[in-house]
Formats: structure tokens, C-alpha cells, sequence
RNA sequence: GCCCCCAUAGCCCAAUUGGCAGAGGCAGCCGACUUAAAAUCGGUCCAGUGUGGGUUCGAGUCCCACUGGGGGCACCA
């Protein structure tokens, strides 16, 4: 560590320098003597609106001010430290921040810590030390570093989701979800219909009649009254609506962490995205959270926030809403139906047999005997249809994810001995079982229709089934299905025609014959599915949940909040080899006995009870977290609602819109369908519920690229450190690259130990100072683009400073170099013309644009002999969001008290936006022939006059007659030769 | 396999949305300062926009096809 009384002895400070040439030492005293005042004058505290208990550094409340909430995606406290990618965020938030406060916003900017989870329990094993102590060692190093870059953040409103103050409230959120059921009919403030409404109010309707019983809970009958079943019934009943439930299900479970994870934690090859292990589905009863209530409100409410399209599309494609039709068929013999889910109810004339997936009902019970006409390609070689379908059912679940997906494409499957009618025309066809169709999605059965969809084609081509087209296929068909357009074919019935009406025109007619027969309804179905809840492992929130002996949930009363973490004797998971199917979950709560097994009072006397031993996962607690950047310190709530209506609700501010929500909030694109998915529903819950005013928690997404890095490998393919390679131009331009004599190989892609090529903040800090590195990763291109780290150009931004410095104070006595003297009529017009691109560019987040636009302002300061303060003063305030603290020292040496963190960002005045010449520019065919400076009010006239003589134009023209003159005024004329 | 994004100078990137391809930075080269070097300052070189078509008076920008790179989804009926 270095201190201000012994400034870094740079490579770069020679002992001859001038002493106040702004170099890494001086910028490391400037950076620390700033980061010191503002955090004695809180000059970031936000405030605020009146009546609230914090306020800004002043003592002040928030004012008339127009509140701005700018945040970045929580990090975690990572024990490997950050590397100069992990700021690119934090900088460009704080950017926007400053030049919204300096806008005259009231700027509220915090960042906490997401310290759960498994990234934090896997270094604290790996260290062998306790979670808490490796996580609190991590922030405090994160807040170190990031503390040198000068952020400007309030500090008051930090914290960690560890904090037993905050798990109270995570935990607080999870009981309202707990006690919450989903009325799709129940209409919300926002107009919509389908909200969440309190368990007690599901129990009121239950107990007066108003709602009838659920038939499908055992031993309740279609006489049951509420007031006639046994408490347990009852809560059963009630377990069944809430949107917080445990059951026992098929879900995903990684051997390898020693837990079960989400869907949305599971790559599409069936590997844990943390950690890369199979995950192999087992049944075990979980938590879930009934997120697919919230399907449609997830999806159509994309519409009112300002997000990427990527994003919006990557979350649009996982809820996968798809509107179609379930269409009844009947089993021969039994009558019996089978319901299956299609979107090309149109195409139910072509459907030439069905399948259902492996787990599906219909096979409890399957016939004795292959009926007649069973082709031998259908049976498997089996006896029966039941030896058939058991052994297949066997095969697909000891199928493992991985397995699946490198099967996927292969069709496999079995004859289930069924036949069905095709409810359009009587027609028997063949019922299959087969993997290819899943038990999760739709009914769990299908109609094929091989004529028309190509999953269905390749399993008629392999099992002989017929195949019939009900869409003409275009001219040059060569086979297979057919899944366009076109007019319809094939399809008609003594009460229902189709053919000649294009795809969707039929659609339409069979879904409206469907349901006046009474067959069929228009349906939609979802890609989503209920979010798994429930992680085996230490280092999260745990359930505030006990057990009675029903083994049926109970939820604990607010009063016992929080539940800490118990000490265990071991908190590391219990894993297994990672291929190892038959292992069990096994919480590591568990392992305390005395914490498990409770003795509470909760209305009948003390009794005991067990703990829910599972914890949460670590989403759950940046699920909410931005709401308590509002409201830190609250006791009584998780938010205070005049809070989150001040900073958040609808129509906050100029741009907030009806869904309300944080103003900007930046973070990587990794976090697309998993983070904010889960927090926006989330969100809606406790909108639903009346705890928050804002529909939506983020309204405008950023999603900032990557800085990466290259990296070399030596001809063994180990890396080399990369700091040490150097790059060896050849004669002919070609490249190579050498480290210790030897050619190395250049590889492009992430920073990281393994691969020798990280570089750190504090690195820069040495070299630099914290006021080049912001200022360089600001101007390196486009917030939203990857790009590679290039530690030599960082240079460039370091001489910018420099010169700037140097145009303000003498580097020797550290006198101000300014003059009072008006500026000349150029270096004004320079001046304005700056400020008002400067601002727009500002406005558009493109840091890079807005500094490229101060670098050329003061190069052409640097070429005057003094610079006028007219010009200097504006141009230290359009630096400070990039470079505050060496534009706070020049500020003060500009003779102003305080900071500039308030001052108004620079105004322009239009008169000086406009140019004296422009330069017109004459085109024959489009090319270029001659140019001439005009007035900018010159009319078309006389620029088609002063085209038409220029010599160039004439030259170009010779002899050809002029059939069009286009006139652009002032920049352009271009003639057209007939 | 399907969908989305990107491609401009040796490198990172601009280009008022269809109107002179260059704002800024790095690297290179030349010069000034220096005993010398570094730093600094001044100057300068560098592409016709991945490829092929099309629309247009005019295309980096719009349309089509392809190539290369990046990303998402992947038996979702």
C-alpha cells in the first residue's frame, strides 16, 4: 500500500520533473485528497424527498430535484479480486450519475454486495474458512479497490444480502409469497386481470362457499364443505394455491454441487452452468415459486420498459408463449379421451397418429395384446404392448440429460397397443409413446401430423407411417414436411371444409368447429416453468419455514425473523461424483440438531417442531435488492411505500413511463433470462400485493460488452505472462509475437490467472491513477461493444489529462496559465459547438464520442498561447464525469470553493452553434467535381448557379445534356446528365 | 438445424441515419527540445468500408445472397 506522504516513486516521475506535473504520484495525492473530502462532506449522499429520514451532504432534503436511480448488477465479492473488465459498469454508471447530479437530478447510486451463493461457500471450502469471514474479507478488499476509483456512490445505502438485516427481509418477502395464490380473475389497480391476493382470502371465499372446492385433493368430494374437513385437508388445500409451494416432482439434480437447480441453471447439454457437471433429473420434493402464473404479465409487460431487444427477445423466447388448441381424441374400445396440445389445429386432418411422452398417464394401464394391423417395425420385438412400453418407459428415465441431448434428432419409441379417432373424420390411428415428446410441455401428448412438421416426418419415415399433406407444398417440393404456407389441401369432412383457405384462415375455422363440437379449445402454452426454490447447500438465506408431524409447511410468525444461519459442524455441501445417479440431496443445515428440532408457541402451545434445512438459492437476494438501496436502514419494512413511489413509481420522472422502475441499470448480458426474470417476478408480487407502486423493478436495461484480453501461448501450448510479450513488426507488415526470444502464439478471449494476462485495477492505479483508467476504458468504444484491453494505449488518455492540466496550471509553480481575456471568435464557437455535441452524446451513454469531442476542444486549447477561462471552466466540468478528481483540483485551483459535483453541467447558446461558411460540395452522377464555401442561408438557386459554373462540374459534364439538378442547401448540389 | 447481432486505416473506434469515408486514441514515420534517452511538443503516413448482386441522382448507411466472427435457443408440438 502507498500513502500520501510517500507518493509511488513512478517509473515515470524523473527527479528533475517539475513538481506539480501531473503525474501518477500527483494524480494518486489529487485522487485520495478528493475521495477524502467527499467522504467527510458526503458529497453523494442522496437525499431523500421531504420527510425522509436521510439526507444529502448538506443536511438537506431532496427538493424539487427529479429523482434518477442509476444502479449496477450486484457483484459478488469474489476472493480472486477484480480485473480491469470488472469496473467498465461501475465507471460508466457513475459517468451517467455525475452528469445527471451535474443535470440537476437528484441522483441516488449505491452498490451492494450479492455475498450468498455458491461462488462464496466454494472459496470459503476452498480456503477452509468460514464462509462469513472469507466473505467479509472479499467486500472489504472490493470495497477497497473500488473505493480508489471514486465512485460516486453513497455510502450509507451499502450493504451486503448476508446482513442478518437484510436475510430478515429476503425472508420477509419469501412469507408473502408464501401466503400469497394467484386469482387469475381478480383485477389489478393497473386495469389488468390475474393478481396475487392473500392466502386469508382464498380461506375466507373457501369458508363462505364463495369458491368451489378443488376436486382433486383427497377427500374432498363434490359435497364437501370447508367447515366438514379435517385441518389437514383443509391445509392441503391451501398449500395447493400458494405461490411459494413444495412439491415432489422431477427436477434437477447436480451430483457434482450437491444440489438441485433451476431450469434456468441447467445448459442446454445438461451441465450445471456453474461448474460444468451433469445434472440428472430426479424426483424430490422442492420449493418452487409458481412463476408461471405470471407468464403472460412476464411477457406483455416487456412492452412498457426500455430494454436491449436481445434481451427482450432472449426472455420473450423463455417464457415461450405459443397460442394453439387442445383437441380431444378417443381412445377405441375404452372412449377414453387423450387431449393434446398443437399450434396447427389446421393441419388435424393429416394427423395420421399420436404420441404421448413416456411418463404420460395414458400408460399406467396399456391393452394386452397388439391389435390387428400392428406392423412389426411398431412393436420394439415384444410380446405385448405392455412388455413394450414398460421397457421403454425404463430406458427413456435412466436416460440422463447429456444422454438426451446427444440423442436429440434420433427417434426412438414404441407402439403403445392404443388406437384413437381423429376427431375430424372418425379415422383410427395408432397411439406411440416416444421421448421426442415431452411430459412438461403442453398436455404431455401430440397429434403427428407428418406431412406438416418435421420431427413428426422423421418418426413416420422410421416407424411406416402414412403421411398426408394438408398444406400444397410450392413447385420443386423434394419431400419431407412441409411447414410453410400455403392453401390448405386434403381436409375436408361432411361438416367442416378447409381446403383452398390459406393456414391462417383454417386455423381459425377448426379451432371455431373444435369448439362448437365441443372437441376442442383455443389454448396457449408455456416454455416456463415454476422456478425451483430450493439449494442444498449452507451459504444462504434458510427457510422461514417449520414442520409439524403432517410434514406439511408452516410458515414462521414475522416476529421470528430473522432465521440465521445456524453453525454447522461442516458447512461444505456433500457432493458426489458428479455422475453418481443415485445420490441424494443432503442439506448441510441438517447437521445440526439442536437447530433443526425448535420448540415454538405458534397459536396451540409450545410444541416441537423441524426446520426447514434447505436454503435459499442466491437470487433470491438480488431478487429485491434495489429496493433497499431506497430505504437502508428500515426496521419496519423493506421499504418505506412513500419511498418507492418517490424513487421508482410510475412516472417518477421525465422518463420513468407507466411501468416505473430503476432509471438505468447496467450489468452483463449473463443475467438475461435468469437475475431479471426472477426479480421482475418478484416484483410483481409485491406489486400485486400493494407493497410497491412500480409494475416493473428496471426500466431501462444497459447491458455494458466485456473487456477482454489477448493471451500467448508458448509451442507447448502453456500460457506466457502476457505483460512480457512483445510485438514484432515485420518489413512486410506482418506480425509476430515474442516472449523471452521465443514465438509465441496469440489467443483472444477472457482475462483470468489461468491464462496469465490479467491486469488490475490496482495496477493502473500505480501507473496511472484512477482518473486516466476511468477516462481510458470510457473512450476505448461503445459502452455496449467487447473489446480487447491494450495497456500501452492507456497512454493516450494520460497525455489528455496531462495537456489539460498543463493549460491550467504551470507545472513548476503551480500558478494558474488562464486568462480573463474574452476568447477569440473560433475557440468560442469551438467552446459551444463541444458542449452542445458533448451533451447529446452524453445523453446517449456514448462516453466514447463525448471525451473524443474534449480531446479535440482542448488540443486546440493547447495550441493558443493562454487559454481563456471562458474555455477553461466549461471544459473541467465536462471532464469531471469522467475525470473527477483531477477536475475537482482544477476547479478549486480555478478558484472555486466546494465541489463541482453540483455545479450545472455547461450550456451552449445556439448563435454560436452556427457557422459563418460551409463548405458545398459538387456532384456530377454523384461524384465529386468541385466544392466552394457559401453562406448556410444560400438558396437552391444559387448554388445550382454556382454549380453549374464551377470548372470541375463542367469538366465532368462536357458535351452531356443536364436532365436533374438535386439540391441539398447548403452542403450539396449534384447534376444528373441526361 | 432455427433465430439475433457484428464486419470501416496495422490496432481500438467515428461518420448529423441516404449526401465530401475520419472526430478521437494507440502504433509507425519525420522534426523540435536534450550530451543522450525518456517524457513532452509539432508535423506526417495509412483504408474506399468482408464478398457478390440490387434499389437510388447518390449506398459504410436500405434490400437480397454469401463468407467470417460473436451470441441465444435447440425434439417446446
Amino acid at each position: 500500500m502507498t500513502t500520501q506522504d510517500q507518493p509511488t516513486a513512478s517509473q515515470t516521475s524523473a527527479p528533475d520533473e517539475p513538481v506539480l506535473r501531473y503525474t501518477p504520484a500527483l494524480a494518486e495525492q489529487i485522487e485520495l485528497k478528493w475521495q477524502d473530502i467527499w467522504e467527510e462532506r458526503g458529497t453523494f449522499h442522496a437525499a431523500d424527498p421531504t420527510g425522509g429520514t436521510l439526507t444529502d451532504g448538506n443536511g438537506q432534503p431532496a427538493g424539487d430535484r427529479q429523482p434518477f436511480f442509476v444502479m449496477d448488477m450486484f457483484p459478488y465479492p469474489s476472493g480472486a479480486g477484480l480485473h480491469v473488465g470488472h469496473p467498465l459498469g461501475y465507471i460508466a454508471t457513475d459517468v451517467t450519475g455525475r452528469f445527471r447530479r451535474m443535470r440537476g437530478d437528484n441522483v441516488l447510486h449505491a452498490l451492494g454486495y450479492d455475498a450468498f451463493g455458491l461462488p462464496a461457500e466454494q472459496y470459503a471450502v476452498q480456503t477452509g474458512q468460514h464462509p462469513r469471514i472469507t466473505t467479509e474479507a472479499n467486500i472489504a478488499n472490493m470495497r477497497r479497490q473500488l473505493r480508489r476509483l471514486g465512485l460516486a456512490h453513497d455510502p450509507r445505502r451499502s450493504f451486503a444480502t448476508t446482513d442478518s438485516d437484510y436475510v430478515r427481509w429476503t425472508q420477509w418477502i419469501f412469507l408473502q409469497i408464501f401466503n400469497a395464490w394467484y386469482d387469475p380473475e381478480a383485477t389489478r389497480p393497473d386495469g389488468g386481470v390475474g393478481k396475487a391476493r392473500p392466502i386469508s382470502e382464498l380461506i375466507d371465499e373457501f369458508a363462505s362457499g364463495e369458491r368451489t372446492l378443488p376436486q382433486d385433493v383427497p377427500g374432498v368430494t363434490a359435497e364437501s364443505q370447508w367447515a366438514d374437513l379435517s385441518p389437514s385437508t383443509r391445509r392441503q388445500i391451501i398449500d395447493s394455491y400458494r405461490l411459494a409451494y413444495t412439491s415432489e416432482s422431477p427436477v434437477n439434480w447436480c451430483p457434482g454441487l450437491g444440489t438441485v437447480l433451476a431450469n434456468e441453471e441447467v445448459t442446454a447439454d445438461g451441465k450445471s452452468e456453474r461448474g460444468n457437471f451433469p445434472v440428472f433429473t430426479k424426483s424430490l420434493r422442492q420449493w418452487n415459486m409458481r412463476i408461471t402464473a405470471y407468464a403472460d404479465r412476464l411477457a406483455d409487460d416487456l412492452d412498457l420498459i426500455d430494454w436491449p431487444d436481445k434481451v427482450v427477445s432472449m426472455q420473450r423466447h423463455w417464457i415461450g408463449r405459443s397460442e394453439g388448441a387442445e383437441v380431444a381424441f378417443t381412445i377405441a374400445g375404452s372412449g377414453d379421451q387423450l387431449t393434446v396440445f398443437t399450434t396447427r389445429p389446421d393441419t388435424l386432418f393429416g394427423a395420421t397418429f399420436m404420441v404421448v411422452s413416456p411418463e404420460h398417464p395414458l400408460l399406467e394401464q396399456v391393452p394386452d395384446v397388439w391389435p390387428d394391423g400392428t406392423r412389426d417395425a411398431w412393436t420394439g420385438g415384444y410380446e405385448t404392448p405392455g412388455e413394450a412400453v414398460r421397457q421403454y418407459q425404463r430406458d427413456a428415465a435412466a436416460k440422463t440429460s447429456v444422454e438426451r441431448q446427444a440423442d436429440a434428432g434420433k427417434k426412438t419409441g414404441v407402439f403403445t397397443g392404443y388406437l384413437a379417432n381423429n376427431p375430424v373424420d372418425g379415422r383410427q390411428i395408432p397411439v406411440f409413446t416416444a421421448d421426442y415428446v415431452l411430459m412438461g410441455y403442453g398436455t404431455g401428448a401430440i397429434m403427428a401430423v407428418p406431412g406438416g412438421d418435421t420431427r413428426d416426418y422423421e418418426f413416420a419415415t422410421q416407424f411406416e407411417l402414412p403421411v398426408i399433406y394438408t398444406v400444397a407444398p410450392p413447385e420443386g417440393f423434394e419431400g419431407g414436411a412441409w411447414t410453410g404456407d400455403g392453401l390448405v389441401i386434403n381436409s375436408a369432412s361432411d361438416t367442416l371444409d378447409l381446403n383452398g383457405m390459406d393456414v391462417v384462415a383454417a386455423k381459425s375455422a377448426m379451432n371455431d368447429w373444435l369448439e362448437e363440437q365441443g372437441l376442442g379449445t383455443r389454448t396457449i402454452s408455456y416454455r416456463l416453468r415454476d422456478w425451483l426454490f430450493s439449494r442444498q447447500r449452507y451459504w444462504g438465506e434458510p427457510f422461514p419455514i417449520v414442520y409439524d408431524e403432517t410434514d406439511m409447511p408452516i410458515a414462521l410468525p414475522e416476529s421470528a425473523l430473522p432465521v440465521d444461519l445456524p453453525d454447522v459442524p461442516d458447512y461444505s455441501p456433500r457432493t458426489f461424483e458428479p455422475d453418481d445417479v443415485d445420490s441424494a440431496p443432503e442439506p448441510p443445515l441438517g447437521r445440526n440438531e439442536d437447530w433443526v428440532n425448535v420448540t415454538l408457541d405458534l397459536g396451540d402451545g409450545p410444541r416441537v417442531y423441524r426446520r426447514d434445512t434447505n436454503t435459499m438459492p442466491n437470487w433470491a437476494g438480488s431478487c429485491w435488492y434495489y429496493l433497499r438501496y431506497l430505504d437502508p436502514k428500515n426496521g419496519d419494512a423493506a421499504v418505506s411505500e412513500e419511498l418507492e413511489r418517490y424513487w421508482m413509481g410510475p412516472k417518477h420522472n421525465d422518463t420513468a413511463g407507466v411501468a416505473g422502475g430503476v432509471d438505468l441499470y447496467v450489468g452483463g448480458v449473463e443475467h438475461a433470462v435468469l437475475h431479471l426474470l426472477y426479480a421482475r417476478f418478484w416484483h410483481k408480487v409485491l406489486y400485486d400485493l400493494g407493497h410497491v407502486s412500480s409494475r416493473e423493478p428496471f426500466h431501462k436495461l444497459f447491458n455494458q460488452g466485456y473487456i477482454q484480453a489477448y493471451a500467448y501461448t508458448d509451442d507447448r501450448g502453456a500460457y506466457v505472462p502476457a505483460d512480457e510479450v512483445e510485438e514484432i513488426t515485420a518489413a512486410d507488415g506482418s506480425v509476430t509475437y515474442v516472449w523471452q526470444g521465443q514465438e509465441v502464439n496469440r489467443e483472444y478471449g477472457k482475462m483470468g490467472k489461468s491464462l496469465k494476462n490479467v491486469v488490475t485495477p490496482d495496477d493502473m492505479y500505480d501507473s496511472y491513477g484512477a482518473d486516466t483508467f476511468r477516462l481510458y476504458e470510457m473512450s476505448m468504444g461503445p459502452l455496449d461493444l467487447s473489446r480487447p484491453w491494450e495497456t500501452r494505449a492507456v497512454v493516450g488518455s494520460q497525455r489528455f489529462l496531462q495537456r489539460l492540466w498543463r493549460n491550467i496550471v504551470d507545472e513548476t509553480t503551480g500558478e494558474l496559465v488562464i486568462t480573463d481575456e474574452p476568447a477569440d471568435a473560433k475557440t468560442r464557437k469551438l467552446l459551444h459547438r463541444t458542449i452542445a455535441d458533448v451533451t447529446v452524446e452524453m445523453e446517449a451513454m456514448r462516453p466514447n464520442t463525448a471525451i473524443a469531442r474534449l480531446i479535440a476542444l482542448n488540443n486546440h486549447l493547447t495550441s493558443l498561447d493562454r487559454v481563456p477561462r471562458e474555455a477553461a471552466e466549461p471544459l473541467v466540468l465536462m471532464v469531471s464525469p469522467f475525470a473527477p478528481h483531477v477536475a475537482e483540483e482544477l476547479w478549486e485551483r480555478l478558484g472555486h470553493d466546494g465541489s463541482l459535483a453540483h455545479e450545472p453541467f455547461p450550456g451552449y447558446d445556439e448563435a454560436e452553434l452556427v457557422e459563418d461558411a460551409v463548405t458545398c460540395i459538387f456532384q456530377v452522377q454523384g461524384k465529386v467535381r468541385g466544392r466552394a464555401e457559401v453562406s448556410p442561408s444560400a438558396t437552391d438557386e444559387e448554388l445550382t448557379e454556382l454549380a453549374l459554373a464551377d470548372p470541375g462540374v463542367q469538366r465532368a459534364l462536357g458535351d452531356a445534356p443536364v436532365r436533374k439538378i438535386i439540391v441539398r442547401a447548403p452542403k450539396l448540389v449534384n447534376v444528373v446528365a441526361g
